[in-house]
DNA sequence: TGAGAGCATCATAATTTTTTCAAAAACAAT
DNA sequence: ATTGTTTTTGAAAAAATTATGATGCTCTCA
């Protein structure tokens, strides 16, 4: 579940964001000025800060700028039509992106979603690694390894393995690998597969043996555990 | 170890606070006058700057104006006793103390351990520095350098390797390059990025290794540390 | 308004990958 | 064991992809 800090001093605002936010599933927080939420940053831990521009007390880049030196968290500008800013300056504030008012709640909560699972995605913990006995597969960096060591692969190996893993313990034809790996308007041999099978069994040496051969069929990725 | 710019047009200064820094600890060089000490700005990283307020060419006040547009180092400001020199004025510009001439060189080195560690103190959390072997990236100050040199990117230079490293060790299609770092209205050729990533490559000297090629997908910034 | 920087595009060179094919090997059934 | 069928393999041709250098366009700044 992630925290989001809505920092505005118009109280409508602030309502029908988090209204909206707490509707896509986010819990929420309001801060009426900068000045607050930096004090509610020291407090808690957010997941990303909505913040307005203008605000009494203490502007919008202000209170970034402050934030940024205690914790570093994504945050998302709001600035009224018309206010013009450098992109740069912002930029420089680590700030991951603007939304001009007047907007639709539904736009804003898209803005949110794409800068979390940005920062999601860089994050290290959801690279998922698949491990079969001395075999890793990195799905997202697109490495395997083998034995602890780092393995190139042709772009149709990796395609085929990656293929084959995600329908492990499944029976799969010739016909199916070509269209789902190929593409349904391959034109080729049937016998293309089988070279390229040859050559990923070759680099996964001695973990070829989860490429198993069904004859008169085709090919299956096998591995219990 | 920490690096010290001594800038003074007076040879025989530069050379005493030179000699004291080194025996400090200090990596020390020189400047003799506001503009060339710009210029070594522009091309290094130091730590602290120690800056005489009456010079030919470029006097120190102007001097550090035109350096804290380029990058945010801390600064020790030499003069002459009689001078008079708004502190405030001092303070607008971001300069960390006065040493009144003549000073003794033990006394300025204390001056500089005292803003160093105040500034090391201060600046923990709001450090966005990345390191990647010689490679160190600013984001919030939007600026690399290699080897200890600061290095001067295009616009698109920065989005590319931003974005590429905040997705390290993640492949990336050119599909969602181009998506994400031109924006979903582009309308060009996918070959435009590898134009980027060669200009990129090149401006990254011996770190063009991060910047990985995978066939037939995209490219990925790799690294593991 | 002229110089320079940055960018997109393109043609070509350099490199890697894919496909093909035929011979050898493996297999399964008689 | 023999035979027909299927798979594996190695090598070479063919195709695809990427790297690079050059070009012209646009924008900015002096």
């Amino acid at each position: 579940m992630k925290r989001l800090l809505i920092v505005d001093d118009e109280d409508k605002i602030r309502e029908v964001i988090k209204e909206y936010a707490e509707f896509s599933g986010y819990v929420a927080e309001e801060a009426a000025d900068g000045m607050s939420a930096i004090g509610m940053v020291k407090l808690n831990d957010y997941d990303l800060i909505i913040m307005d521009v203008m605000m009494p007390k203490l502007d919008g880049f202000s209170a970034v700028k402050e934030i940024q030196k205690i914790k570093n968290i994504p945050v998302i500008m709001l600035s009224a039509r018309g206010e013009e800013y450098d992109k740069l300056f912002g930029f420089e504030l680590g700030i991951d992106d603007y939304v001009v008012k007047p907007f639709s709640p539904k736009e804003l909560m898209a803005r949110v979603n794409a800068v979390l699972s940005r920062v999601d995605a860089s994050d290290k913990s959801s690279q998922t690694i698949e491990r079969f006995d001395g075999l890793e597969v990195n799905f997202a960096a697109r490495t395997i390894s083998v034995d602890g060591k780092r393995i190139e692969l042709t772009p149709k190996e990796y395609d085929l393995l990656f293929y084959m893993i995600q329908n492990k313990n499944i029976a799969l034809s010739r016909d199916r690998l070509l269209s789902d790996i190929w593409g349904y308007d391959f034109f080729g041999d049937d016998r293309t597969i089988d070279t390229h099978v040859k050559n990923l069994r070759n680099s996964l040496g001695p973990y070829r043996k989860f490429i198993v051969t069904l004859r008169g069929v085709g090919y299956k990725f096998e591995y219990e555990g």
